[in-house]
DNA sequence: TACTTTTTGTGAACGTTTTCACAATCCCCT
DNA sequence: AGGGGATTGTGAAAACGTTCACAAAAAGTA
């Protein structure tokens, strides 16, 4: 349930402005959605709220925390320390919302050793006994679409079971590991196809 | 329909490999999908196929860029020089696929005047003129999140009518204004819900 | 306590998307 | 030229997700 995210978001808004109890209603416009969403994708999980009252600022947002397991941290590697994976690396809300980067790795001889904030690049040669002695428990893929899927193979073998992946390229990971993409390209060209469609007809 | 790119993607390395034709079978089993599914989202624009045969590629694909909007070139204005925006402006894909970063713009005195690849990059001041001067189609923000709705409204403003946004903010626009967004913070919540749900029961 | 107001939690209705199944069509081979 | 094998295009069925509507619950009011 990707809306979660989003109701947690409205809630810590709320949260820091010291608001005590909000209503579907009041979530729903938030997060762009309505009521009865809001209603049915807390009832899914459990019973929160409070019958005539609304919901619980930080209770609710306890609760959503636990569900979407923010309430720990998790342990990240990133893999690729090119442009963006330089970008990720110094964007501190990742960080804020208990997503640590443990370690960073790359191909490039240039780049091994170097130290960024605090954490030396290691070198990716070395990528699954890395992996293991950090602990990591994500990794977060910023490495050229050519060599990403070999680079799957060996995080997966590492013991790694979620991957953020950024390149173009759809992976292929045995069952129980979970991938995500973030695909810019395909954003940009739903832009496109929309300016396109509403120059045509419609 | 997102799953077209995806298909595109497939064509063009099928284009690459000098494949002439290809089954919706070959195409959804690349593109993550079920043959029937393919069918149907390709039906929805015209009859493509051949029965017997399958779709030729090169044909496809040209009937995918058109569908999309990607058989012209998109004037994109980047509004935000700073991590993001230079891992962005740097990124060959994009030009490749015909999104032409025309100007960027930001507000930070150190960074206006400077040179990246030949494009100046513009005080944000002047945003709206800007804008209509190099005649940008596109707007891609990547400004921080406490500033991104007031940018918002002026490239809306300045005639822009599709916007790629970056900030974990929700973006308030007239209709007939597009916004896409890129939320890699939620991507990786995704991944600890996963992670925390697999560790649990199920 | 009884009545009113508010808002949740949820079954049922509704709409959209995905899958199924098969006739129609096309190429190729003999 | 005709039959065989392959694969599309598409209605119909199934699955899925969203919205509706209302009884049940909580809290305030008198
Ligand atoms: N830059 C962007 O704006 C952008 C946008 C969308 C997608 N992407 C994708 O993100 C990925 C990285 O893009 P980038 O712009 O940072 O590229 P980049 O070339 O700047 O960085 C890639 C890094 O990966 C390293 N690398 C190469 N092979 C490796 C290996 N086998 N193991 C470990 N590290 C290796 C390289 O040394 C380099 O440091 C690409 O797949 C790209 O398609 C980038
Ligand atoms: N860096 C990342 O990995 C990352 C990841 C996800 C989301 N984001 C989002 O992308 C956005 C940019 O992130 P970043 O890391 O590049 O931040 P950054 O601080 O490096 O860059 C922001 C840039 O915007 C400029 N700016 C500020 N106000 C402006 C204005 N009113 N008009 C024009 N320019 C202005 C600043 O001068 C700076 O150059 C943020 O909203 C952030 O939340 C970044």
């Amino acid at each position: 349930m990707r809306r979660l995210s989003l109701y947690l978001r409205s809630l810590e808004e709320l949260e820091r402005a010291g608001v005590a109890t909000v209503s579907s209603q009041e979530l729903a416009s938030r997060g762009g959605t309505t009521a009865a969403q809001v209603r049915k994708d807390l009832s899914h999980f459990g019973s929160f709220g409070k019958r005539g009252l609304g919901y619980g600022v930080p209770h609710l947002a306890g609760e959503l925390r636990r569900i979407l397991g923010l309430s720990r941290s998790w342990r990240v590697a990133l893999v690729g320390a090119g442009r963006m994976g330089a970008a990720l690396f110094e964007y501190p809300n990742f960080r804020d919302r208990g997503f640590r980067i443990v370690t960073v790795l790359d191909q490039d001889p240039e780049k091994v050793g170097k130290e960024w904030g605090g954490i030396v690049i290691r070198d990716v040669e070395g990528l699954e006994s890395v992996l293991r002695e950090v602990r990591a428990e994500i990794a977060i893929l910023t490495v050229p679409g050519e060599v990403v899927q070999e680079v799957v193979d060996r995080v997966v073998d590492a013991g790694i079971r979620a991957i953020l992946n950024f390149a173009p390229v759809r992976l292929r990971v045995p069952p129980g590991v979970v991938v995500n993409d973030v695909n810019m390209a395909l954003e940009l060209e739903a832009l496109s196809f929309a300016l396109a469609r509403g120059a045509r007809g419609r």
